[in-house]
DNA sequence: TTGTATGCGTTATCAT
DNA sequence: ATGATAACGCATACAA
């Protein structure tokens, strides 16, 4: 392997201080440019690049941040860190990314970790830690953006970014409506999950707008994958074989609703009307193409990477960002 | 935000020198066990966590990898991505994740960043560097994985991991004979990655067993995305409506094309047969199923983890791993 | 069993 | 304009 080249091989090289070479290539000022010149063609030809880490030491930041999600293998969150790491490589930031499995022990040891290494920040995605775990958190690090949840206080540090989940649920209902569509089941996700409470609420809202009364029977709860949609409609279609429509906790359940429904012989969306969350690409894959309400997953990475650049630089911070989802209307609604 | 606790205030409190407290951490003999029980409490209770890169710094070791993929949205990479994290996360490692876009200017800037950060390794994912710059990276990084790409010279620091895209493509047009179908296309993808070279080789060997002369006509390159797969696949039927059986360069391009197909009104697998490759999840949620060479995609980045650990630790190093695909037959053929 | 000196690669501070 | 020295947080080598 070959030997890094160090500041101090390029000083000697030169025969100047470690500290001129170092203004020289972090262009401060306090040299002739004959000198910058001449330190830079040295830098060039030997190769030197400066250790991040070791800068990191000294400056105390390390342009490196953390990028926590549930589960990079769904849709969801790997547009999400796509957006977070094109906007991290544009500003030169690069990041850590740790899986949690949905899983708030593991959660806390990849927080750990993290900070550990003494990172700028962290951009955590669908936590599950409580109110005071986040709270301590917030504290710990210097920036934090928290996607897909809040928190009550408000801090000079932090930024959330989340899903108008309410209007969310409440533009299906409408819509369902608009479809004349009356037994409205809603298949939720993680009972934990915040996004999950946040839409039951809408689609509360949604049914007492029409007067609709609320009927647990038309409620279930499963994991977001398709396999649990899978369950969760099966479960539904037994006991209310009457339902005509279904707003599913995202695309992935939406998909494997529809695939059961079609299994127990309704026809999408004919007999049963269903309508998703995420537009994840999988929705214009599928045939028939699903209606969902779509959310531009990897803006919200950039403008997460971009917060929390903000909240470093000392230029943000302490605000909620609200995404409104469109519905996007295809064939399964 | 809460100041960090170093070694030096735990050795302040604990009215001892550093390297005690060092040694009391990091399990070395040398010292009491009262005195490491003493220190290990306040360690608890003062909150304190060595700095990753400090440490990093002294040892050399950052027990930090790099992990370079096209593209993490793409289902193949978010796999191969999990299991590398997971893998990772079982050996205390850290893993930076870089997009290249399927760039290779973006791949060498990507490979200069990790490397300014002094990691202890690199697993790479289908590179598109030359092989005089691949040798270059070789040489510089500690330890490096390749997966799906090779290297004729071997190194001591260097594992190669790939599919057996020869096999793989053969398997694929026996299984296409077996079902009597003889104008077999290939939907390959993009010309100048090194997989999709392999498996129209193996296409090629498989028609010459086959005694079937090879016809550049049934051959398409494209992006290997579902839209991909649907423009070549558009342009494949146009020229050679005769077609009945398609090998996809992958499953994404696989779907795109049965797509195209049915729009064309062709039946899957009655009029087309259509096999893909990779057996990402959205294989068995379209309808038809997806026949396809099912590459335990998971295993392959745990693999690829453990193997660069292993070169990091001495113990590896040197190797070629193949790894076997299998045909799932669904219903797609 | 415990401590001291030194170095990892870089930057900040204060001199010159 | 340039350099010497200390500092970042930790570990290694060597003393005591």
């Amino acid at each position: 392997m070959i030997k890094r080249t160090t500041l101090a091989d390029i000083a000697k090289a030169a025969n100047v201080s470690m500290m001129t070479v170092s203004r020289a290539i972090n262009n401060k000022p306090g040299l002739s440019d004959d000198l910058r010149q001449r330190i830079l063609d040295l830098v060039d030809e030997m190769g030197y690049r400066p250790n991040t880490f070791a800068r990191g030491l000294a400056t105390q930041q390390t342009t490196t941040v953390g990028l926590v999600v549930p589960d990079n293998t769904n849709p969801f969150f790997a547009q999400i860190a796509r957006g977070v790491e094109d906007a991290a490589f544009e500003n030169l930031y690069s990041i850590f990314l740790v899986n949690t499995n949905e899983d708030a022990a593991r959660e806390t040891a990849a927080l750990e970790t993290l900070w550990q290494k003494g990172i700028d920040g962290v951009i955590l995605c669908s936590s599950r830690q409580s109110e005071e775990a986040l709270e301590y958190q917030v504290q710990r690090f210097p920036a934090i953006v928290l996607v897909n949840r809040e928190l009550k206080e408000p801090h000079a540090n932090l930024i959330t970014i989340n899903v108008n989940d309410q209007r969310s649920a409440q533009r299906v209902l409408q819509h369902f409506l608009d479809l004349d569509r009356k037994q409205i089941a809603y298949i939720g996700g993680p009972i934990n999950s915040f996004s999950n409470q946040r839409r039951l609420e809408g689609y509360k809202t949604g049914l007492r707008f029409a007067e609709i009364p609320f009927d647990p029977q038309l409620v279930e709860s499963t994991q977001p994958t398709t396999e649990g949609g899978r369950e969760a409609a099966a479960v539904l279609l037994q006991r209310r074989p009457d339902v005509n429509a279904i707003f599913a906790y995202n695309d992935l359940v939406a998909v494997g609703a529809m695939q059961v429904c079609q299994e127990f012989g309704k026809k999408v969306p004919e007999d049963v009307a269903i309508i998703g969350v995420d537009d994840i690409p999988l929705a214009t894959i599928i045939r028939p193409q699903l209606t969902t309400m779509h959310v531009a997953l990897t803006n919200i990475g950039r403008l997460a990477m971009r917060a929390l650049i903000d909240i470093i630089t000392g230029e943000g911070g302490s605000a909620a960002f609200q995404i409104e989802p469109e519905l996007f209307i295809r064939d399964s609604a």
